[in-house]
DNA sequence: TGACAGATGCAAATGGTTCGCAATAGCATC
DNA sequence: GATGCTATTGCGAACCATTTGCATCTGTCA
């Protein structure tokens, strides 16, 4: 089985055993979401449904991806260019580096600031529930 | 001279030398952010602009924050919760801790991190321009 | 002091996102 | 497979932060 179609299969798996109901919408706006590998926010994730199914609507869609954003099932990044940006939340947590000038995301990850970051956070007396780390860079010339 | 003066005169200096005309709304509006020591969104500048005089109006919060932010005077940032927030410029750059429970802020900064970031850059093949840490925690119970 | 470009206040526009509501469609039951 | 109840939908209007058009005002410099 693709890994698109393991991710639709577990965004159903989730929305069913938490008794929500599996309507033809959400389905596409999942399928939709299982196969993006990019950032969309929810224009581009509307226009991509729309392609599978005309009925669907921008309402439904921003519906949709708070559902799953509240059952973690997806992630939600607030980047600097306003809209809310989305990706499928399998997969070990990383970090994004924005490049300026294409508006490409590119993901990382190191161990060592995400320890750094706990240490900090412990000497001020709290504990990380979670974390934003964005680089916004330009390609070496 | 206060900090709050100091600041107060680098914002006018700054203007005068981009040959920017020091207008009422401006003065007092840059006298709000001088004596700012936390992270107020516009509605909150523009409410401790109104105290001082009640002429001034949102949109003129909004031009000058543009300006001073164009301007590297000041630093706009957007957490979590939507409404962008602003701070001086002037001190070193540092990071932000913010308390999920009350909204404080919290600013820290570690040199550490900051080389790590730069590094993992490098490897990328990208230059950082600018960059965001930001800690959502609670507090150590 | 006068003139003029730049700055202001106001209200209306924008853009992303959410909401109210009447119509529709899952899904459990018969 | 038909029925009924409720969750869900599409639509348009509402929202909220922020921006903008425009007629009016005001720094600034000659």
């Amino acid at each position: 089985m693709s890994d698109e179609k393991k991710r639709f299969e577990r965004f159903r798996q989730d929305l069913k055993a938490a008794g929500i109901r599996l309507t033809e919408p959400r389905k596409v706006i999942l399928r939709v979401l299982a196969s993006a590998s990019d950032h969309p926010d929810a224009q581009a994730l509307y226009a991509r449904a729309v392609a599978i199914d005309a009925s669907v609507s921008l309402s439904t869609v921003y519906r949709t991806l708070k559902l799953l954003e509240e059952r973690g099932a997806i992630q939600r990044h607030a980047f600097d260019d306003g809209r809310a940006r989305f990706e499928n939340s399998d997969g070990e947590h990383h970090d994004h580096l924005i490049d300026l000038d294409t508006g490409q995301v590119i993901e990382f990850r190191s161990d060592k600031i995400e320890r750094l970051q706990a240490e900090i956070a412990a000497e001020l007396g709290y504990d990380i529930i979670r974390h934003k780390l964005e680089l916004y860079a330009r390609r070496r010339s």
